[in-house]
DNA sequence: TAGAATCGACAACGTGGTTGTCCGTACAGT
DNA sequence: ACTGTACGGACAACCACGTTGTCGATTCTA
């Protein structure tokens, strides 16, 4: 126990496993004893350090291109609003998160002017939110910009091994959708 | 562009990339070009739900074994403080955040009975924050059961499959350490 | 038509993060 | 030794994000 963490000197992590699987033969050899397998808590670790590391590099190149303002949360209610616009109820359900919560972030979009709400013609109650031409935009360009961040990974992997990856990543990944409510799942 | 996100229906997404890849025969053959690529958003959504995934069930398992309480942001925490202990200061450093942040975090863990803070002998300034036996044993047991966690990994993936798997996360995943401001990252 | 369900808005609150300020202590240079 | 600077901790004000609870208005349904 006691893991580093955060620590710029990853103080006591065993620097072991990483080496080989160079092109992955992925022979169902007998295990050879020898390799030391990672720690249980490098695992998440990892997957947290590549998440990070994707959206920062994806708002780094999205603020180059006109979108300085946007922060990871803006990115994922906008895909989930999408182009045929929604109410803040039926986000709240898309994000897993309250209605009143989804009001909010609908209302710092439309601060930001990446959103815009219109009355429902046919329902009083309900109010549109839909994308504006600039919102429509910051999709757009995050969809180009994941997929050249992608292709980085492929370079540096090799498009095998990335297929590979993102295969076994699938089979672990829950069916139920995922709750974007980062902020209160992981501190309150 | 527009991703699924959380949506309960994908929506738009494309179904294409998923099926096969149940045991991975991963020969290394020349890219027989009719496989279709994933979309590169595709990416970092994998690497998050699997990593909320993993908490989950990390904190689900430590909810059952007594530590109930318990927020993934504590434990990232805890692991920071470490068996030495630090400072209020020192913490934020670690964690990435500013030293006040680190203050509000350790007085929320004290409450809880995590941590202790007690008087530097050698420095009057500086208040040591110090793992109580109860966060000792929280941070024992989520070591136990990461590794748990793994080793259902390498049961549904096999051991070398996700050996792999770490090795490229690794090589992928930036040296510089992570900061864990998830929630203001995220959103602000 | 009356009752139930739904949408949006508002209030109060907890949590996590930020900056800025202030005070007391430690250390180092003159 | 003393003085100036640096450091640690605490406080206040603020923003973002999430929560629950309430409420009025509208729509749907029995």
């Amino acid at each position: 126990m006691i893991e580093p963490a955060a620590s710029p000197e990853p103080a006591g992590v065993p620097e072991s496993a990483a080496p080989g699987a160079a092109t992955a033969g992925s022979a169902a050899m007998t295990e050879p004893a020898g390799v030391r397998d990672a720690p249980g808590y490098e695992l998440p670790l990892l997957l947290l350090a590549n998440f990070r590391a994707l959206i920062d590099q994806l708002h780094a190149e999205l603020a180059d291109r006109g979108h300085p303002e946007m922060r990871p949360a803006h990115g994922f209610a906008m895909q989930a609003i999408g182009r045929d616009g929604t109410t803040a109820t039926e986000l709240g359900r898309r994000l897993g998160v309250s209605k009143q919560a989804a009001g909010k972030t609908v209302e710092r979009l439309e601060r930001l002017g990446y959103v815009e709400r219109v009355d429902d013609a046919h329902d009083a109650r309900r109010k549109l939110v839909r994308l504006t031409p600039r919102g429509i935009d910051a999709l757009a360009q995050s969809a180009a910009i994941f997929d050249d961040l992608r292709a980085g990974w492929a370079a540096r992997l090799g498009p095998q091994r990335l297929r590979e990856l993102e295969a076994a990543l699938r089979t672990m990944a829950p069916e139920r959708g995922l709750s974007f409510d980062m902020a209160a799942w992981f501190g309150a």
